[in-house]
RNA sequence: GGGCGGUUAGCUCAGUCGGCUAGAGCGCCUGCCUUACAAGCAGGAGGUCAUCCGUUCAAGUCGGAUACCGCCCA
């Protein structure tokens, strides 16, 4: 370290130097030592190994960080563990592309090893940098710690959770419709489907009767539905109309020849059905005929009617989206025609338009009209999703749980349809109970809604990148002559038969081999990547094992996230946790802003309005990125960061923020700052304080850190983060710096004076480094470091103590101080500050040079002058004055200027102007005349007088008498320039 | 369709339990290279708290409605 702090604040060099000392020490590594120290465990929300960390994991971690180094400091025995996720569909993508884009290969040119293994390339390479970014931001993560989604310790907590949820008979698979992305051709959740407003069209498309029908004497010879996917209509096995349609009693029952593939179907009556509705506001009336195209397997409504009638299920389309046979259309050989094997192959959005073609060519399309309507989207492909028929795995999260009923009970939460010892339950009862919270609490409720309508969640995925589902299948009854705690035999019927499935226990992997000879398949699908984030909280500590870090760590004591992922992963976690270990993961869930571009949308990297936290770090400073980060944090949902280009250091030119400015000046003055004192600090003995001799300023500044200390303290703990960072800037700056480091200066030249201004200005740094560490850790740390060289005993005698530590890192948190508040003094000050900037102002608009000394003097009642006095060479030092008498009869010099603060009116001589003076007087007399007015009306409403508190009328009282001398005061100053 | 959030200075945002003349940072204006800091110092200007109705002695704050912006869910 140099022997001095630096001209001027380097960013880099500080965090260097802090990364040094904290790795060094070793002080991101937890242990369970058994001391009885408290636990604290923060797991990280593991980022995807897909891209590099934005804005917002910037500020994710960010406020872990704060936490985690808040309670490290606090003394508690801090946890906070690190990972990343394999993130199953996303990871794939990109790298899928990426050898699309440079090698011209897909997925399927590769065995499924090569091209995972490929994928596992990008992971390392990703999960480096990941984590590279992370401590650069200052995370003080147990890095030796480290986890990955599908390291093998995660795997056998994946294996373990599977195995027993197949023992618990929780999974099952089933056929369904699912959403299916055909674009990366996999299942999504229901949460993984974004709803998109689309402008589209409802096609009216005639279907002929097999025999026209007689309706009010009018001949019909067709039935038209309005569709917004008229490609859908090649699997047609109905149509629907409401029982109430005044036309059903002569149409239901008959037959329609479908257009195109010549299917005779029939018509039923569902009431589904929207009954048609020119006026309606719903717009499914409003543009409905009455009658309904039911398609059971590419529609969830038509799926349900066509369970409800025992429709057949015809199934037109491949998995990639393309028209085809051989995808389960039942009836293709009596059906196969030109017109129809024309269509085989087409994408779906080309067959729409052929199909619409076919029916204008044959006079069948009645109308066309505009519709504007929500589509589902793949969050991931951004293509429309397709309602598909298929076969997944699904776990039953509402299906009670017999064994778990003595712990957790049995029957339906209040309220609900959700049984208390289902997965749904486990994960639902926790909030009732009030066990589990939210902050901002409201989001509690997205949490509980989703919860008491969940739906059975699918967990495999169509993809090769991820956990493969542990399941292996033979056709035919099988039984398995092995123990059940090694395997689970389940047996279901499917299409073509009866199947068994076999669920190999974790660490029976050598019986693995074993049922593949007897014929046994494994699954081809992997789990959902929530499967294994939702043991995050547990794998990494662990578990199955019984580890002494889950014995310790869990459960952790708070989870933070953004509001997006409570239903997919947050639920989940809590479910997990308690099905598996027993218990919640963690006490409150945390949800902060999402960050947006200046103009309120998100940022992303098709609008080319993202930050990369790495060049915020670059051009402003890790420190200046974190302390504007946490200024914002508030607990409204989303934050505006307007987006700027700019030229870095090095040349680049990256987007950024002007907002960070807010953070780098802050570093910047808190190094000068703490560069200033201790340039003073030299020297410095100790054992001189004597608390007996301390100024009004030094009770003063005691007073404000000791305030501080406690709000600081308390908004931590309740996760309030722009409150201590505000009032943090508030002391440091507008207190310490503007007031206190400038009355300092002359008392470091006075022999017996210095070492009570010393010690005093030790401490408070000292202290004040404390509180910002959580926030900027590198530069307090680098400050921290100096300031043990230089003045290594920083304790106020018995007044207070600064407990050494050879890092800040680790550093006793300040103890409260509240016996150090003292109302008085505060006041004092505060009135002694207002004379200054009063007389700076008659300065300033009679541009006086600084340089110039003035002489002044003010009056008014003896006790406040008496006070006034007491502190008159601070007014000196600070308003540029040679003299400042003041006394209860002075009076008014000729040519001074007037100014009233509070009941004391203050005379600066010689420099009287009378136009600026009359200006600067009526200004204050209307000031005074607003405010006047103000508690005149209320004091005149007897009501305010009867009814309002006491106290609150005494005040009003009170502040009349002041504003009514002071408006007297202003007043026959500016008759006397008359 | 259901739910949630927002609307306060030119910009980005605070504003706790309803109570003194509504605050901060940036930007703007004036004056300062004062030996910690021009990324700074001193001072100043700038507001119909989206609109309407209500509750109250008193509303930026509580309740209801409207408008606009945004998010989530179906």
């Amino acid at each position: 370290m140099d022997q001095e702090l630096s001209k001027v604040y380097d960013s880099a060099a500080v965090e260097e130097q802090a990364q040094a000392i904290w790795q060094a020490g070793r002080h991101f590594h937890a242990e369970p030592d058994g001391a009885g120290r408290r636990p604290y465990c923060i797991v990280i929300p593991p980022p995807n190994v897909t891209a590099p960390l934005h804005l917002g994991h910037a500020l994710n971690n960010t406020l872990q960080d704060i936490l985690i180094r808040h309670h490290r400091m606090r003394g508690d025995n801090t946890l906070w563990m690190p990972g990343t996720d394999h993130a199953g569909i996303a990871t794939q993508t990109v790298v899928e592309k990426r050898l699309l884009a440079e090698q011209g290969k897909r997925r399927t040119d590769f065995e499924r090893e090569d091209f995972v293994a490929r994928v596992q390339a990008w992971k390392d390479e990703y999960e480096a940098r990941i984590i590279s970014q992370l401590k650069a931001m200052g995370c003080s993560c147990d890095w030796a710690r480290t986890r990955f989604t599908m390291d093998e310790v995660c795997a056998r907590a994946v294996r373990e959770t599977f195995f027993r949820l197949f023992r618990d008979g929780l999974i099952y698979r089933g056929k369904r419709l699912v959403n299916w992305d055909p674009a990366t051709q996999t299942v999504l959740a229901d949460d993984e489907v974004e709803h998109e407003t689309v402008q589209g069209h409802f096609w009216y498309l005639r279907y002929p009767l097999v025999t026209p029908v007689r309706i009010n004497g009018q001949v019909l010879e067709h039935v038209t539905v309005a569709t917004t996917r008229p490609e859908t209509m090649l699997g047609d096995t109905a149509v629907a109309m409401h029982p109430a349609d005044p036309r059903a009693a002569a149409l239901v029952g008959k037959m329609v020849r479908l257009p195109i593939v010549g299917r005779l179907i029939p018509i039923i009556a569902d009431e589904h059905v929207v009954l048609p509705d020119p006026d309606s506001e719903d717009e499914k009336a409003r543009y409905g005929t009455g009658f309904l195209k039911v398609t059971p397997a590419h529609d969830p409504y038509d799926w349900e009617i066509g369970q409800r009638h025992g429709l057949a299920v015809i199934n037109v389309l491949a998995p990639d989206g393309t028209i085809s046979e051989r995808h389960g259309w039942a009836d293709w050989d009596e059906v196969q025609n030109p017109d129809v094997e024309a269509l085989l192959g087409m994408d779906r959005f080309e067959a729409r338009e052929a199909v619409v073609e076919y029916f204008r060519q044959e006079k069948l399309l009645a109308e066309v009209r505009e519709y504007t309507h929500e589509v589902g989207h793949s969050y991931r492909s951004h293509v429309p999703i397709e309602p598909y028929l298929s076969d997944q795995w699904y776990v039953a999260v509402k299906k009670p749980i017999d064994h778990l009923a003595d712990k957790f009970g049995t029957g339906l939460i209040e309220g609900t349809d959700v049984p208390v010892n289902s997965l749904a339950g486990l994960a639902l009862k926790p909030l009732v109970d009030g066990r589990l919270r939210f902050t901002p609490d409201r989001y509690a409720k997205t949490y509980q809604t989703w919860l008491e309508n969940v739906r059975d969640w699918p967990i495999s995925r169509q993809l090769w990148w991820g956990h493969r589902i542990p399941v292996w299948s033979k056709a035919g009854e099988q039984s398995v002559d092995l123990p059940g705690d090694s395997v689970q035999v389940m047996q279901m019927g499917s299409d073509e038969g009866p199947v068994a499935y076999l669920c190999v226990a974790p660490g029976r992997q050598n019986l693995e081999g074993q049922v593949g000879s007897q014929g046994w398949v494994q699954d081809n699908d992997v789990l959902d990547t929530w499967f294994s984030s939702a043991l995050w909280p547990f794998s990494t500590l662990g578990w199955p094992e019984d580890t002494p870090e889950l014995k310790t760590y869990y459960p952790g004591d708070v989870l933070c996230t953004a509001r997006e992922i409570i239903t997919l992963w947050v639920s989940r976690m809590v479910m997990m946790g308690q099905y598996c270990v027993g218990d919640i993961p963690f006490r409150d869930v945390y949800i902060h802003a999402m960050i947006q571009d200046g103009l309120g949308r998100k940022m992303s990297k098709s609008l080319g309005n993202g930050i990369d936290p790495q060049v915020v770090i670059d051009s402003h400073g890790a420190d200046a990125m974190r302390f504007t980060l946490a200024s914002m944090t508030t607990d409204t949902q989303d934050v505006r960061m307007p987006v700027e280009e700019m030229t870095l250091p090095d040349g680049r030119t990256a987007n950024t923020s002007p907002k960070f400015d807010i953070g780098r000046n802050f570093c910047n003055k808190l190094w000068n700052a703490s560069r200033f004192a201790m340039m003073n600090l030299q020297g410095m003995e100790p054992g001189r304080f004597d608390a007996g001799r301390m100024k009004p300023v030094d009770r003063w500044i005691l007073s404000r850190l000791a305030s501080t200390i406690a709000e600081v303290t308390d908004a931590i703990e309740q996760y309030r983060f722009n409150e201590p960072i505000n009032a943090l800037y508030r002391f440091f700056w507008n207190e310490l710096c503007d007031w206190y480091l400038e009355w300092a200066k002359p008392r470091m030249a006075d022999e017996e004076d210095r070492p009570i201004a010393q010690a005093v200005l030790a401490f408070v740094l000292d202290q004040t480094l404390r509180l910002l560490h959580p926030f900027v850790p590198f530069i307090t740390e680098g400050i921290f470091a100096r300031l043990n060289e230089v003045a290594p005993q920083r304790d106020l005698g018995s007044l207070a103590t600064a407990p050494a530590s050879e890092a800040l890192i680790v550093a006793a948190w300040p103890a409260r101080l509240d016996e150090q508040i003292d109302p008085d003094i505060v006041r004092q000050m505060e009135r002694v500050q207002g004379v200054i900037r009063q007389i700076r102002e008659v300065r300033n608009r009679y541009t006086i040079s600084p340089k110039d000394q003035l002489r002044a003097s003010a009056t008014g009642p003896a006790p406040s002058c008496a006070e006034l006095a007491a502190h008159a060479a601070l007014v000196c030092q600070l308003a540029g004055l040679e003299a400042f008498d003041v006394g209860a009869d002075l009076a008014k010099p000729a040519n001074a200027a007037a100014v009233v603060v509070e009941d004391l009116q203050v005379f600066v001589h010689d420099v009287i102007d009378p136009q600026a003076e009359r200006q600067r007087l009526d200004k204050q007399r209307q000031q005074i005349e607003g405010a006047l007015r103000g508690v005149r009306a209320k004091l005149e409403n007897p009501n305010f007088v009867e009814r309002a508190k006491p106290e609150v009328v005494a005040q009003a009282r009170q502040r009349e008498v002041e504003l009514t001398e002071q408006l007297q005061a202003v007043e026959s100053h500016l008759a006397e320039l008359d």
